[in-house]
DNA sequence: GAGTACGATTACATCGTTGAAACAGCGTCG
DNA sequence: CGACGCTGTTTCAACGATGTAATCGTACTC
């Protein structure tokens, strides 16, 4: 069986808390003894066990990553990064999915997990700021991709308004006025897609443009099958859109994938536009003017927010980190509206 | 802070293990006892915590799923069903990205994670026979998708190489001849390459037609950049392929790009089919063929194989699973081969 | 009515690790 | 020279849970 710092000892010839300071770089070892511990320990091929280091110190070194759904692309590109910021601290990363269902999230909040976590980084569609306050679970929390404001709870995301309003502001620069949203929420919780409604707004307003609600449907959900869907109802209004802007890509492409099937030609016909920026648009024909969120920066910031909470700040350099974080962002035009 | 028995026992007023009794259902405690004591728990909120009981029991209810990489959709919407599959027994899900690099393979299998682990789903690219068989650690192992016989490990997988026959034979029956593969690849131990490779060779055979290594370029990976690159060669050949068999969807799709800004019409200037029926493939334009395996089956499979070694096979109700399952698969025809 | 069987509960040790504190040895300083 | 401080090492207890064995009470058997 593994070795435990009892065997090392034994063969070493010292004690167990020896092996144990050893194990942890304490300074005050003699070289010899620590010399003659370190040959024992890869004799052995010693491994701490996390277990019980764990109970001992009242940390798991795990923490849970919660989001909507692990194959939505954005997430698993997601996920990727978040799992190498943890994995550079030591940390191991579990999955919850959520769903987007509004029960899942707030069993996740309350830590439905019968494993203990140090942190929870969570991605939410439907909880919103009265679920948040009323939290009783003390568990490190960082929301990603998710501003809730005058909140008790840390969070980093991009300027999704004005990310927003940059992409509609480049449909409009192609002197398209009739411009239609796919992905409106009609949940007062859906925050992200709100927000992305406003910059929408903003820059039709801006252009001195109308907001006509029939050009803006509202989603269930944010997957191809409801672009491809809501794609159809636009094109089936007497005067559709010269162009479309998606609030994430996967509703892009499945719009796409509708207007292509009906003979439309992309951008020609209708110019379309995406956001998250996933490896699909850069793929798919034409490929896809999308915003594309700096998805390695937002990792590595909640990553960071959570080591602050758990460890305090000198963890950090003693340098606190704001309460909420905006991380950048860049437009990226492609075919699909400059084809 | 959390609650533990002995705070439990306090409130009840009895002892730590008959607490622990009525908490792992054990059958005699009297009912008034266990009425009181589960009073007690939900009064408390009690979580048992998975770290000391863990150490206790020499377990750790954590199971790694080693892969190439999250943001492959394939392995993205594979690790949904392993993770919900997992969750089902109270299982926890820790996530490896190997990036196919041999040398993380290989770290893997020997445990680089600290994190003591009950079982490791593996889906390997590099790693061949020998290193398994050389592998000293005792942790339960499955391989995922890949088949290794005459090996010592677990393995679950569809048969590739008659799936891969299926593609060809119904790229032939579509009158094209001259058909090329894009998947090839030049390590020995790239088994399912080899073994899709097999089966495109095997049906070029039955249909009479020389295999041309020309038509076959090796790829180092399998994204769709790769598809992209291997098709502008194909393409530049002086006698194009007629129809082009993937050995992935992520191929075919970057594949697909090519063909499509070189303004060849797919499928009548060329076929185009891939291999593992990613979400994508779905909604691209035109829609992808390809071979759809079961990825609830294979991730299901691979669980209940790991189940079995770690705890016997009475656990799985004394039916002991064979060492080798071959997973279904179907062929998916869509528009990229019969617009 | 003594002996036994069994239901119900508890005391105790233990899993592997680490913080706190004690201790031993040795040089330094007043 | 005795007190002190420093290095280097050990002892001990504790984290929270559970398996083992012991204990206690009651009902049942002969």
């Amino acid at each position: 069986m593994a070795a435990s710092l009892k065997d090392v000892a034994a063969l070493a010839g010292v004690s167990v808390k020896t092996v144990s300071n050893v194990v942890n770089g304490y300074t005050y070892v003699a070289p010899p003894t620590r010399e003659k511990v370190e040959r024992a320990l890869a004799e052995l091929d010693y491994r701490p066990n996390l277990s019980a280091r764990n109970l001992r110190q009242g940390r798991t070194g795990v923490v849970a990553l919660a989001l909507p759904e692990l194959d939505a692309p954005y997430f698993a590109e997601l996920t990727r990064f978040v799992i190498d910021a943890a994995t550079e601290r030591g940390w191991t990363v579990i999955i919850e999915q959520t769903d987007g269902r509004p029960e899942r999230e707030r069993q996740v909040l309350e830590g439905i997990r019968e494993q203990r976590i140090d942190g929870l980084i969570f991605s939410p569609i439907t909880v919103g700021r009265d679920e948040l306050a009323d939290r009783d679970d003390s568990t490190a929390l960082v929301l990603l991709g998710e501003r809730i404001f005058e909140g008790p709870t840390h969070h980093v995301a991009i300027d999704n308004q004005r990310a927003a309003r940059e992409v509609t502001e480049h449909l409009l620069s192609l002197g398209r006025t009739r411009i239609a949203a796919i992905g409106r929420q009609t949940s007062p919780n859906a925050n992200t897609a709100h927000l992305r409604l406003a910059g929408y707004k903003e820059a039709l307003a801006s252009a001195g443009l109308p907001y006509d609600e029939a050009l803006a449907p509202p989603t269930d959900s944010y997957h191809r099958r409801d672009g491809a869907e809501v794609m159809e109802r636009l094109l089936a209004l007497e005067e559709p859109p010269q162009a479309v802007f998606c609030f994430n890509d996967l509703l892009a492409l499945g719009a796409q994938r509708t207007a292509l099937a009906r003979g439309l030609r992309i951008p020609q016909d209708v110019a379309l536009a995406g956001f998250d920026d996933i490896e699909d648009g850069r793929y798919s024909t034409p490929t896809l003017t999308t915003v594309s969120p700096d998805k390695e920066q937002l990792a590595r910031v909640a990553v960071e927010m959570l080591e602050q909470q758990i460890y305090g700040s000198r963890h950090t350099g003693g340098r606190p980190l704001p309460r909420e974080v905006t991380a950048a962002h860049r437009l990226l035009v492609r075919e699909s509206t400059s084809g």
